[in-house]
DNA sequence: TAGTCCATGTAAGATGTTACATGATTCA
DNA sequence: TGAATCATGTAACATCTTACATGGACTA
């Protein structure tokens, strides 16, 4: 809860949100017009993402007002002519730097999603040693978090109402579930070897 | 939802967010102020929610303006004055009609997070046959949603990429996870009777 | 010919983030 | 005296939601 901050911001590019990171990442898999982009938030089980034009439309003419990916008009055959973006070198630096990100205890408290989300994109784009690394650090993460929640938990315990007390080892049993889940990960990176 | 009020003039209700349910709750169990809700979410494992002033103050001004909080300033001793809210009978109403709704499969894929918040604050504020039936319909969906998941994979595993194939296995695991505890939460409230 | 899918977009409005601002009291 | 904590707020800005709007092509 700390807002007075003495360093002041310097640069005015603002931040490429989590929507953006996976715009990015899918048009590096495959050039992709907004409506493929749209398609396939809604057809995939990506839980996070809304497949609204008012949501992607925007946020690729900011992408490529940045210069991170670049549209041509297809023309030609059939149907009506759409865009189709490709990452430019800019954007796949971006993209790689946000894979390559430190994780720390805030991503892991707060932003769980960008995290695998992250990771689903890791192998292909910065590599499999890359990936072995990332699922590393993500488990050293988890496995100094979770011993805070089960403190926090014993604590508090009796003060709680049975459904509170519930809902909070619902999360604490996610938290273990993705600590396993790393596990075997890593595992599944050391077999493919 | 749109009415009119008596000058005549349109007014727009709009929908209560997460973020005002949750303070709602909060404030249900205890009178609080701005101060004491941003201090809830910075100090407990309340993950979803930030407790930046610039999100809670407006959002208990908006349910002020709505008749469903009421904020009264207490004075004298000591400190700067401080606004204390309750909430007013048609917020505890507004807040039980959540409690209370349907789970939808929209609710198991997009916000589990608001399901495990009102499924926190159930017992307390709906009684434990209502946490009951809560867990019960939760279960369904979930025993519903997840074979689909299975599926998706079975049907993709092949064309994804490793990374992107065990990010999808992480979220069918914690899917799983959270059906095993719905059956155990159950089984705690049966044990109470 | 009507409906559906492909395809792109905008406008209005609500909400949230970041940063700034203030003021009282307690404590080292 | 200065830092920390209690306590409440606003301003600027970015983003997202919801709804509207358009238009070509395919197919039942």
């Amino acid at each position: 809860m700390t807002y007075y901050n003495s360093t002041r911001r310097m640069v005015e590019e603002h931040s490429t949100t989590t929507l953006a990171f996976a715009l990015l990442g899918l048009t590096l898999q495959k050039p992709s017009s907004g409506y493929d982009l749209r398609k396939f938030f809604s057809s995939t089980p990506t839980n996070t993402f809304s497949d609204s034009p008012g949501a992607i439309y925007p946020a690729l003419r900011r992408l490529e007002r940045r210069d991170l990916i670049r549209g041509q008009v297809e023309v030609g055959h059939g149907r009506r002519e759409r865009r189709l973006f490709q990452v430019t070198p800019r954007g796949r630096a971006e993209f790689q730097r946000w894979l390559m990100r430190p994780i720390s205890r805030d991503d892991v408290v707060h932003h769980l999603d960008a995290l695998m989300l992250r990771f689903a994109f890791m192998d292909e784009a910065a590599g499999r040693a890359a990936a072995r690394r990332f699922l590393k650090a993500f488990r050293k993460e988890l496995a100094s978090y979770i011993p805070s929640l089960r403190e926090y938990l014993k604590s508090n315990r009796s003060a709680m109402p049975l459904s509170g007390r519930l809902a909070l080892e619902s999360g604490i049993r996610s938290y273990e579930t993705l600590f396993r889940w790393t596990k075997t990960a890593i595992a599944a990176y050391q077999k493919e070897n």
